[in-house]
DNA sequence: GTCTATATCAAGATAGAC
DNA sequence: GTCTATCTTGATATAGAC
């Protein structure tokens, strides 16, 4: 713990700027506003991310990192079978606390939103989502069933970052049912 | 043929306005370029869009119609049997030509993040979904099935829009099977 | 490290002439 | 229906004091 830096200020910096995009929305992640969120002048806030890019670019960091350890913790608690990456992912989606969903869902809406032109910014995504294909690809299943699994996870994840879709509880089982089918099933 | 009004003139301005998007990306989507580009003055073009937003819904809506109207071809050609729109959705994602595949993917990128955060201007994709979800809750197979199809294309789409992964043809073959499989198979 | 004050700028929108 | 000119706002970023 030498290096105390300015570590723990950008974190509760971090901290105002998700506040200001949970409460009020995308739109309004301004610097004035994570300034006032966390008490602080813009000069303030500017010392620690000399831009804004720099704050949103820690935020989708802090966003991968909390995806990343809930998928560790799901795939620590699958057998070393084949499918496992498959499994631990469709755990990490469908058993992740639902208004804990949520709130990660809009995070991730605004900030796909608002990055969506800078393709730079979505690097660290691009780079968490190469690992997880690697992983995917080391999976064991036949060829694409763990790479279907995902996609489908994905193709939810998207009807819920912009509202699109909202699928039925039933609907969701029924889904997650043919998905863990999908990993158990002999090729056919 | 009677009521010609200024619908011409409004198709002739998205068309710039998709141009803008496609040669320079969504974030310089601005009235002032839309305008250069159709060769109009801003005020012109506020004419026929009284806002930022109408201009917005209306491409959105035009896109929509595309992808409609490719639909509905990939349902004609389908057998009226169990799994039909499963079956013509993997054709409409997966039998689209690529660049154009690829223009469809960077313009929607552009509007969904530039619409993020006005979810009224979303209205229109969300009524779309609507409609197809009730095909496929009638599509016949197993539960799930089919929305799990529509699931992982859409994932691929997410993919592919943001430009977080880009899966080979290789695997977009596998996972297109295991699909096929997946609508072909009986209930186990 | 943090603050205030200010420069700068881009963009949406309005008003009114033609 | 289309144009020019202008207003207004809101946001990023800088400069320099404390």
């Amino acid at each position: 713990m030498k290096k105390t830096r300015t570590g723990n200020s950008r974190e509760l910096l971090i901290d105002a700027a998700e506040a200001v995009v949970l409460r009020d929305g995308g739109s309004t992640l301004t610097l004035d506003a994570v300034a006032a969120e966390a008490k602080v002048s813009k000069g303030g806030l500017l010392y620690h991310f000399p831009s804004k890019d720099a704050l949103i670019e820690a935020m989708i960091e802090r966003l991968i990192r909390t995806f990343t350890a809930s998928l560790e913790l799901a795939l620590q608690s699958e057998p070393p079978t084949r499918g496992r990456f498959a499994r631990a992912l469709v755990r990490a989606m469908f058993d992740r606390p639902p208004e804990l969903a949520e709130k990660e869902s809009r995070m991730s809406a605004s900030l796909l939103a608002g990055v969506a032109n800078q393709p730079r910014l979505l690097d660290p995504l691009r780079n968490a989502y190469a690992r997880w294909m690697k992983a995917v690809a080391a999976d064991g299943l036949p060829p694409g069933r763990s790479m279907a699994v995902f996609a489908a996870l994905d193709g939810i994840w998207l009807w819920s970052l912009f509202g699109i879709y909202q699928p039925t509880p039933t609907q969701l089982r029924a889904i997650r049912i043919v998905l863990e089918e999908l990993i158990a099933t002999d090729a056919s």
